[in-house]
DNA sequence: TTGTATGCGTTATCAA
DNA sequence: TTGATAACGCATACAA
């Protein structure tokens, strides 16, 4: 357990006097600590006991600085609060910690004015390695990862060929709630979505789910097809909007968690029965969706695992394996009550 | 920008090569970067464009090292990818960031085989303070901090008198359901909690909710207070066990978001009607009780402010401010549809 | 205002 | 297997 600190303790003790304690040089105790396997049972223990006795604990600047690694991966993953982030970063931490690296979370607001500068930061703190949110990110952010050379990925981007990307196939996805809802008899639905402008996954699903309509006859008319903000409010409003356009639609497919949640609460104050009425399905990508009434037929979306693919990869990069091709992780169709077949 | 990177960048410029680049010594340069008032406008101007022209990031371990501070501060919190602690990490996160720091995360399972030994991971990375969730951990972390003399802070803890803790008031926000429940005349009520063996907070708040019944004169049968994990399923099976339990309750108080989604979800399917048969309130920890049918009254616990709060004492101590006394938030009641008068 | 020189606590190289 | 010692890249005390 060590001296009872807060005695005499003068800030740290360091190699140099866990080395003194035990008799050894500095060197033996480093290797001691970090390459077991070079050192004799015996000189071992002795250190294993003075830094004990020491509570000594390693500078991890001085390591870092010496050995040049940090064993520290950098995140960039915005506004992670509200979104169905957290159990991404928590599945990416996990797996690091697993490999024995440490995350640092860097969470910009959208409006951040560090902008850029939040990568800076993170390689300035040392990190060997950054996972970055989405793909699309400027030219700046890649050039600089590159000319510091550090391993990266995207985490739920759109797959290129010529980025590092952990993600899932978004038209399977995206075709899976529209063969659902095809064999069910629906022949014309309706997409809220979130805002396309400035998010790359918005538009990529919108995209997805317009080519599965097509692809199985399905008509998905230009004004059922509603962009809004991630969020429950936005859902709200958006799906009454959508009911008070006449549109023909048999059913409705949401672009997320939030807008799932806002749209069933419009549809319970007009009166529209699910799935009676009228189906509706959504893209799960937060966990929340499970706890939604009535309960919500979903295409759950494997974020958890991007999480701690992501990480695989990195630390295999840092073991020095080869870069792999884009990774697409599987989705799942999750079927509840809330899709029927097509009112008459 | 810099020279295109790539050309012929041996590894990573250094202050020395930016010295020997802006024609100035290494200290001068030193000082440009980081006291910019010590240094005249005209070699201020060289240096910078020297940083530029090398696309120049100090190397962070070297910096820590000799400046003997990271700018980094450890956070502890278990399991926050599920939890309502998102929201805090991100608060914390974002205030730190204002002020130069960066988060370093550890987000341990609760079976997590590292145990305390991941607070000293972190101390060997390197941080100046470190926040912690809840107050519950074991003596050997408090020593371990008080040995490396860091600043910490414990988020969402039990207040106490030996302890620095950033919190709200637990018995105030019991107070308030109970209050509300009160004036709608209801004199016996249930509560389903999370389990207290191993969660200090469920404690205290099944504590505060039992004195705040006995103050009003109003019961809370033992067979009405249950425990359950936090989760949905399990909210679900609580309900119902309460329901068959005929105990004559008239509003039931959910403790967190996830058990309050599973009961309403048990009401539902039992064809108890909210609230004309029973009123529901819960402790609102987590943004998606927003998102819940019907509607829930809840008291709005000030999880992102905590999160915030902590950051800004830590960076407070950081820049050598007093310890302050323990700080409690207040919390909000928000009255939603889903409580109402007793039935007849 | 600027330069010089030392030290920060490790790791790693090279001998022994 | 171990010891001595030179980096590692920066901040800072001290001098100029």
């Amino acid at each position: 357990m060590a001296t009872t600190a807060g005695s005499g303790s003068p800030g740290r003790a360091s190699l140099a006097n866990v080395a003194k304690l035990a008799g050894v040089s500095t060197g033996t105790v480093s290797r001691a600590l970090t390459r077991p396997e070079m050192i004799s049972e015996a000189t071992r223990a002795r250190v294993l006991r003075a830094v004990e006795q020491l509570d000594y604990v390693a500078n991890g600047s001085a390591r870092s600085l010496a050995a040049r690694r940090t064993m520290t991966v950098g995140a960039i993953v915005p506004r992670f609060g509200t979104s169905s982030f957290p159990i991404m970063i928590q599945s990416l931490e996990s797996q690091l910690a697993a490999d024995g690296y440490t995350l640092l979370l860097a969470s910009p607001d959208h409006n951040d004015p560090r902008g850029p500068a939040i990568l800076r930061t993170l390689l300035e703190r040392g990190v060997d390695a950054v996972a970055l949110l989405g793909a699309d990110h400027p030219a700046q952010t890649f050039a600089l990862l590159e000319a510091h050379q550090k391993p990266y990925v995207l985490m739920w981007g759109q797959t290129s060929r010529r980025k590092e990307v952990v993600s899932f196939h978004e038209q399977a996805a995206a075709t899976l709630v529209v063969d659902h809802l095809h064999d069910l008899r629906h022949r014309a639905i309706a997409f809220i979505g979130g805002r396309t402008a400035d998010n790359e996954r918005a538009r990529s699903r919108r995209r997805a789910m317009i080519k599965a309509a097509r692809s199985r006859d399905i008509a998905l008319p230009r004004g059922a097809v509603v962009e809004s903000d991630y969020g429950f409010r936005e859902g709200y409003d958006a799906m009454l909007e959508l009911l008070g356009g006449e549109l023909g639609f048999t059913a409705v497919v949401l672009g997320n968690d939030y807008l799932a949640a806002g749209a069933l609460s419009a549809l319970d104050q007009a009166g529209v029965r699910v799935p009676e009425d009228l189906s509706v399905a959504s893209f799960n990508d937060n966990d929340f969706a499970a706890f939604l009434h009535p309960p919500l037929t979903t295409v759950r979306l494997p974020i958890g695992e991007i999480g701690r693919e992501a990480a695989r990869y990195l630390v295999g990069r840092l073991h020095g394996k080869p870069v792999h091709a884009p990774k697409r992780l599987p989705v799942e169709l999750v079927v509840r009550a809330s899709t029927g077949p097509v009112p008459r």
